[in-house]
DNA sequence: GCCAACGTTGGC
DNA sequence: GCCAACGTTGGC
């Protein structure tokens, strides 16, 4: 089991919409960028993953699950890019904010912090713990 | 709205 | 295969 975190501009996808979906899950399609493909494609079923607002919110506000291996977008034809479904497990209790992440020693090793760009990332389980804890739910 | 950081593209 | 130019992202 692997933990991963997936950013996502409210405006364009937000927690609500992703929670609309129900237990069906949906597409995280869109990603054009080969690092966030290729941790795509490492993500097994039933990984779980943050739901990361960025631009207005900048907080973790959910916890997702993966119910579908990595496949072919359906919102491009260039086969290069792939993406997993995702589904909405639970919102957090309290979002966990950039800042309050970058004023945690423990966790300036995120990559939410050394590399704020990337949209889909990696997050070790050490992480993992300490985030869930922040936000008020069961790691 | 600005700007820094980063990724991608294309000419050589 | 290098590197300059360009586009995009996201924090502030």
């Amino acid at each position: 089991m692997q933990y991963w975190l997936f950013k996502s501009e409210p405006s364009t996808w937000s927690w609500d919409d992703q929670m609309a979906k129900g237990d069906i899950g949906e597409e995280w399609d869109g990603v054009r960028n080969y690092q966030a493909r290729n941790f795509m494609r490492q993500m097994e079923i039933g990984d779980r993953g943050f739901f990361y607002h960025s631009q207005t919110e900048k907080a973790v506000v959910g916890i997702v699950e993966v119910v579908a291996l990595a496949h072919p977008d359906s919102t491009t034809d260039d086969e290069r890019w792939e993406c997993v479904d995702i589904k909405a497990i639970s919102p957090v209790k309290t979002p966990v904010t950039l800042e309050m992440i970058k004023n945690d020693p423990r966790l300036a090793e995120m990559v939410l912090v050394k590399n704020s760009r990337l949209s889909v990332q990696p997050v070790a389980e050490a992480e993992w713990r300490i985030v869930c804890e922040m936000a008020g739910v069961d790691p």
